[in-house]
DNA sequence: GGCAGGTGGTTCAAATTTGAATCACGTCTC
DNA sequence: GAGACGTGATTCAAATTTGAACCACCTGCC
């Protein structure tokens, strides 16, 4: 101990080229929903996740939980899509404290309006210039991580 | 035309590793680094990259290149590792415009202070999970996205 | 019933990020 | 050597993010 076990060369360069490719990715991708439909890449994740839940909604933690923000985070953008009509608020019959977040018709449309420019963007910059192999290892080794990260 | 090239099913799941793994990484890294540190994952990847350059000096607009930030985020940045004494600026001889940022005796004295935990956080959480081939992948195939998109 | 402790969301102030000006210079052309 | 134009960095206001209270409510336990 009081030995850290450094990392190697490919190690260094993989968290490097890890790092980045995020950052840039996330860059082009916010720069596209901006322009493309006015949305942030949060709002959009936000959609994604409503749209695929059973009845179009989701308890405020669930939510928060799979885009990966803070409770108080997703509160405000959550207000925003409000204000923007994309989305309603129920509170849960079940338990009073509770919080649904809906999507509307409107957030829908807005959703199948964004999602083919988006994933014109990650297949162009990601996914297409990725080997078939290379992606099942994003796949399975990230796969992986998240599951440890508590993030499944 | 007019058809999107919808993602498959191995591709979905790739990207969808892949953002969640930087969110909740880089979730972990923060919060580790803030605590150890009292540094941002930000601030201490400007202190790595100062800390690696000729004479301990960049540009301020090469460091932004290398953080992937923008030129006024790097400004304010700067502007506080500089109140923290890990930084100073200096002005360049050659281009009255130019500023490169400089790395403090007290800058490095930090950074080789959180380099340790920080490095056993990315080993831990990433790198250990993967297998050597994936950790190559990721070296091979997230450097090509990185270089297409004009980071490297 | 009534209270201790935990949970779900919101609120609030402070820190950070963003992008569009802006400023002060280099550089190039005629 | 005077503009016209591009660059490097900062400034500014607005938007977002963060984390620590906080509030209201559930749940168990006595």
């Amino acid at each position: 101990m009081g030995d850290t076990n450094w990392l190697n060369d490919d190690e260094m360069a993989a968290w490097q080229a890890f790092l980045m490719a995020g950052a840039l990715l996330d860059r082009r991708i916010e720069e596209q929903l901006k322009a493309d439909s006015g949305l942030s890449h949060l709002q959009y994740e936000v959609l994604v996740r409503l749209s695929a839940a059973p009845d179009d909604e989701l308890r405020m933690s669930e939510l928060a939980g799979a885009v990966i923000t803070t409770k108080s985070g997703l509160t405000y953008q959550i207000t925003q899509l409000e204000k923007a009509g994309l989305v309603r608020r129920r509170t849960c019959a079940a338990d009073v404290r509770g919080v649904y977040a809906v999507l509307t018709d409107a957030g829908r449309a807005r959703l199948e309006r964004a999602a083919p420019g988006h994933v014109e963007v990650v297949r162009a910059h990601l996914i297409d210039v990725l080997s078939e192999d290379q992606v099942r290892a994003l796949k399975d080794g990230l796969g992986e991580v998240v599951r440890r990260l508590g993030g499944g």
